[in-house]
DNA sequence: CCTTAGTCCTGCATGC
DNA sequence: TGCATGCAGGACTAAG
């Protein structure tokens, strides 16, 4: 699953390759990719001039001369690709033509992924919460929680901060010895200074190594990430701890699979 | 305020 | 081998 560092190198690429293109043509395969009115998103970008790629959690934004901007957020299986393999042709749910005839590919098997138009009045992604790379905003962040909710569902909740997701809340709460059923308004000062290191150090880690490819993710020239082989707890079913041995447990918080060392921590 | 369950989707793992 | 079942998950929504 994409989450800040997938997206991260995603725009990186995405960076000397799509700034100053303009748009000549797009279709829609899966109309539901759409927010909105396909026929509408289509004849507001069509001949724009893409002035800048950024991310924001885990969004990227494409923004136009407009004013008005992309986002595509990938979801579970969403990917950006310039050269679709064989096996990606039936997963094309919308593809972008630019006057120099390259072509951008939106392919997602679980069609879960959504691209969106902004125009310039509306509030834009304005429910989202602070970019967790910076150690100063986590520690606010986490300083000021007076929640009960488990210390994993605050790290997924995306108004706080956002861009981390299941593999790094786990990978950081594992870092900081902190069981991920600890309610937030529980944690040690200790914890917090440690969880506020973590979190930007697990994402930067990550980032470095292009992306954890488990399933799904693959960068915009079809490379698979690294970090899958660096991952200390997550979907390590059965396996030893790297620490003290013990072994890697799964349990469910909120409906999601959260995974942790029972003995490196206790509840 | 909070949590839980359902929804969207498909491929893959499991079980008989 | 084949078929049915169930599970995963990010974000959102409805219900309690």
């Amino acid at each position: 699953m994409p989450e800040l560092p997938e997206v991260e190198t995603i725009v990186r690429e995405l960076i000397p390759i799509l700034t100053g293109k303009t748009l000549a043509g797009a279709q829609v395969h899966w109309q539901k990719t759409i927010c909105g009115d396909p026929g509408q998103f289509l004849r507001l970008i069509m001949g724009q001039t893409i002035r800048s790629v950024e991310r924001r959690g885990k969004f990227i934004c494409l923004c136009l001369e407009s004013s008005y901007t992309i986002t595509i957020h990938l979801r579970m299986t969403g990917a950006l690709i310039f050269k679709p393999r064989e096996k990606d042709g039936s997963y094309i749910r919308a593809e972008f033509r630019f006057t120099d005839d390259t072509v951008l590919y939106f392919s997602d098997v679980r069609k879960f992924g959504r691209i969106r138009l902004w125009t310039p009045e509306e509030p834009f992604l304005s429910e989202l919460g602070i970019d967790p790379l910076l150690e100063e905003g986590v520690f606010r962040v986490l300083s000021s929680l007076r929640s009960k909710r488990p210390i994993k569902s605050v790290l997924l909740d995306q108004t706080l901060m956002a861009g981390i997701g299941n593999i790094y809340a786990d990978e950081a709460l594992f870092r900081s010895g902190i069981h991920p059923n600890t309610p937030a308004d529980r944690l040690s000062r200790e914890h917090i200074h440690h969880l506020s290191r973590a979190i930007p150090d697990v994402l930067r880690g990550a980032t470095e190594n292009r992306g954890s490819t488990i399933s799904d993710y693959r960068s915009t020239q079809n490379a698979p990430g690294s970090n899958q082989f660096y991952l200390k707890v997550y979907g390590r079913r059965e396996k030893a701890c790297e620490t003290c041995g013990a072994a890697i447990r799964r349990i469910s918080i909120n409906n999601r699979g959260s995974w942790f060392c029972p003995s490196c921590q206790p509840e």
